[in-house]
DNA sequence: CCTTCGAGTCGAAACGCTTCGACGGGCGGT
DNA sequence: ACCGCCCGTCGAAGCGTTTCGACTCGAAGG
């Protein structure tokens, strides 16, 4: 293994002149860093991260704790995960991968260690276990999504109130008196999960103030319970002209079983989904959508936990705005 | 912090004793063992991972590289990388998450700092560029999926040829005497990529040994692109009666362009699809499938790699044998 | 009864890096 | 011409573990 040493003494100076290089914490000439510069590229020279970290007590790797919880878009997930690997790469960090199997012990215990520097935490609930521990935590964190309680922390998400508010939105314009929104499963409701219910909560207060009739439904992602779902909607609201779907995977499901019922999209009903666009563009009729930026919210939430690591301040709450993607799937009311 | 001599101190004995309790690598005492864990206990005591790696020369860490690529399905590579995860932490090691952004110089980073004791290598192709790498590193490292030249490498995957065997199999047994396989799309082929290739080629050789007219197609994941790819195979082989796809995205979306075709499934057409079960149980008919065991084969990995770096030998291939399980997508040629 | 051995413990030397204080030499200000 | 400063560099002291010999007992073996 070629150490700090070696550099050194290859390029004629002290091992501490090439941590200064290394680091720019100090000064160096221009004609002594060209030379440590060229030291290490010809030894192939790379630091010792434990070594690094024991000195520094710093070990530039970040946790991102990922549920993996049943219920939830996977591939949303990952796009997630790949952004925030991407970029902390950009700021010379590392990520290393927790399950919640560990639950909050393994939080502690990558903290306590000092196995890293600070946590991106994910999937959110309103009631998080994890969130009193993470104020005790003397690790820098960021939040995806809110808890209930979320002053003092740091949280950033998509602004599903306004997503929800948005979708009612875009179907009030078009003329729809009677909505529905068909949600996750149910036991995400039941876990308290931040996005689920401020998506209703901003769907139901739109659909109050535009005067229209609302619902909402949680569901299931097999056709049985799509079917069912469908068939109690259409049954005690037979004047609905308008869904929103807020569950990825439910949503051809959804679809095919309204056709089934009858209903022809978007002339009997306009259908507007929260789902990647990727998905939205390949159903039986491409769907209106608002896409959950999971790139853009990786990517901040990095630059947020970099801020905080480096002593800048940072905002409390990041809400990123819905983009709302017309196609195929909303047209007017009675435009069948 | 709390540091080893504090536990030491509080135990009345050396940091050295401390340690040798914690490592199990001199023997004890009882009475000392006790004293020491109480210390452990009280005090909250958690060994500085940069310290330890350090001195040790062991980061406990081992790297997972999932390159995101196009055109794999997330949600198994996903369920792998938990598989992964936990199992690591069950061995009492971390996961650090590598994406292809980096591509070789990753690999070469994360090994030279010493900052993970082995490798797990996701979606290998058959010649890829990693692999050379990988045996010139000093880490020991398990591939998922098998690249051209994979002597003298660990590596662990479904068996696909007999999987695509397999799909033949069942087909041939209902009568079938016309398949097709439908894969996944063209830049996975044109990437090399083992699992792809491996299917095709069990595939083609078992319908070739049955005396079967076979063809093999990629696919896209689009709407059109499957409506397309199952007009022109209709057109070219009217006789066709069985398909076997490898295409998860892709699944419904063909299930749906043949049954607009006119083929009923399973009365003119048998389908086969490799994928995980939860797809095969929710399409419109639940569809005869062998599923990618990735939770198995991500446990299995990080066995292999545990063994390795604690000097066992192991195999150089291990290939899970596929298992099918029969739905109503799969009958008897001409039950309609 | 003396030697030998192993079990149990300790002290000290690494492990490879960062960082702090110090130092020499050139420069600008007076 | 002198003082004080800042720039660039160095040496040495850690950072918290592990691990290697060495040491002390008490027990087993001759």
């Amino acid at each position: 293994m070629v150490k700090i040493t070696d550099v050194a003494r290859r390029a004629g100076v002290s091992p501490s002149t090439v941590s200064y290089v290394l680091s720019g914490k100090r000064s160096i000439s221009a004609a002594t860093q060209r030379r440590v510069e060229a030291s290490i590229r010809e030894l192939g020279y790379r630091p010792h991260a434990g070594a690094r970290a024991l000195a520094s007590s710093r070990s530039n790797v970040l946790a991102l704790v990922m549920p993996l919880r049943s219920g939830i878009h996977v591939p949303v997930q990952m796009q997630f995960a790949g952004a925030v690997a991407t970029t902390a790469r950009r700021h010379d960090h590392d990520v290393l991968l927790l399950t919640q199997e560990e639950g909050e012990d393994g939080l502690r215990r990558v903290a306590d260690s000092a196995l890293v520097d600070a946590l991106i935490v994910m999937d959110v609930q309103l009631r998080d276990a994890r969130v009193p521990l993470l104020r005790t935590l003397p690790l820098p964190s960021v939040l995806i999504g809110f808890p209930a309680e979320a002053d003092g922390l740091t949280c950033i998400d998509l602004d599903f109130t306004a997503t929800g508010e948005s979708c009612v939105g875009h179907l009030a314009q078009l003329g729809h008196r009677c909505v529905a929104l068909l949600g996750s499963p149910p036991e995400v409701y039941a876990r308290g999960t931040g996005f689920a219910q401020r998506t209703a909560a901003g769907f139901t207060a739109a659909a109050r103030r535009g005067g229209m009739t609302s619902t909402v439904l949680p569901c299931e992602p097999t056709r049985a319970a799509a079917r069912e779902t469908v068939e109690r909607l259409l049954h005690d609201h037979p004047d609905l002209t308008g869904v929103v779907v807020h569950n990825e995977p439910a949503l051809p499901l959804l679809m095919e079983a309204f056709q089934q019922a009858g209903m022809r999209i978007p002339q009997d009903l306009s259908v507007v989904a929260v789902c990647p666009d990727e998905l939205a563009e390949n159903t039986a009729v491409p769907v209106t959508s608002v896409a959950i930026p999971a790139a853009e919210v990786g990517e901040r939430a990095v630059g947020l936990l970099m801020d905080k690591l480096n002593g800048r301040s940072v905002p409390d709450a990041t809400l990123l705005p819905p983009r709302l993607t017309p196609r195929a799937s909303t047209a007017p009311r009675g435009s069948g």
